[in-house]
DNA sequence: CTCTATCCCGACCCCGCTGGTAGGATTACC
DNA sequence: GGTAATCCTACCAGCGGGGTCGGGATAGAG
């Protein structure tokens, strides 16, 4: 298991700011609704995107969420980083985002009698292929990819239009 | 954190019986000692690598591990997988290797309204992405690597050999 | 034949973190 | 001012990770 749910929320809460909120805020009880997810969950993992500056909130009534950026401007690696702390494949990696462009992973291995954990290689290279791939998926891919996934069925109000067959 | 001890240990382990056993087998005493891990808990990580038949056993006095293939012919993804059980980026994920080649990875969602979770896409890219970094990472490799990064110190056993410098 | 080094195996345990809840502030539209 | 929303802090239960313990089976050494 790489990822906890607080990614998986909170891809799928952008997903449902990006998809409902062209215009107006979105409110974190309609996302709590349509995805199907605990509203006081998702108001802390809400907060973990604000924080990442990936989402602006307006409070009071008809208040909500907005994106910060075009979803086309928003990748993965970022969103995933702000989710859950950390890209590090193991515990000995400390990925350091430090302010100078330092940004490297390092294995910071305690009781090691040699000098490095070959292990090393191994997790780097992990890193830096799911970084990458994180990357190079933008909140717009994945917005697209949802609405043809569901090209029926756009509302969760039951009634709206027959269902398919049940 | 994506992987647990178990990859870090198993594959070290892989390691020092790669680089220590090329005729006799490697007890996990030795392997304990020179890797500086507890020896109970290697017992069950070995055991997760010989059932995946990675490695080889024979009991007894001298007895001890030694690796099932060449080092080249063992690649990381195999490794990995032994060792943690599953590559799935996510709970929804359970990678069947079933026994038909269905071997696929997919999205168990429960209650999902519609068809498809959006993120789906997204962690089948990660998933894949990892699956191929691992396969490309072969056990020769990471020995090669270690000894280089540890020119000295070869051996552990004080009087074997006389040490190359103390 | 026994001794001992080793693999083998199941039961057990502690702890941190994930996932989630509760309850209350605070803010702003009507 | 009521109400819909964001905010924030504290709390909690369950689970899995990381590790230990003790004992058994097995095979080479003496």
């Amino acid at each position: 298991m790489f990822f906890t749910t607080k990614a998986e929320y909170g891809v799928r809460l952008l997903i449902e700011i990006g998809r409902q909120g062209q215009d107006q805020p979105v409110s974190l009880k309609v996302i709590a609704d349509t995805e199907n997810l605990p509203l006081a969950y998702l108001e802390r993992i809400v907060a973990l995107l604000k924080r990442a500056g990936l989402v602006q909130s307006t409070r009071g009534a008809h208040g909500g969420y907005v994106l910060a950026r075009k979803p086309a401007d928003i990748k993965m690696d970022e969103v995933v980083l702000a989710l859950e702390g950390s890209l590090a494949p193991m515990e000995c990696f400390v990925d350091d985002r430090a302010d100078d462009g330092s940004g490297r992973v390092l294995c910071s291995h305690h009781d090691d009698s040699g000098r490095g954990c070959a292990t090393k290689l191994l997790w780097t290279r992990v890193q830096v292929g799911v970084s990458n791939t994180l990357a190079q998926t933008s909140l717009a891919e994945l917005i697209d990819f949802h609405s043809r996934q569901l090209p029926r069925v756009t509302r969760t109000v039951p009634d709206d239009r027959t269902p398919t067959h049940a």
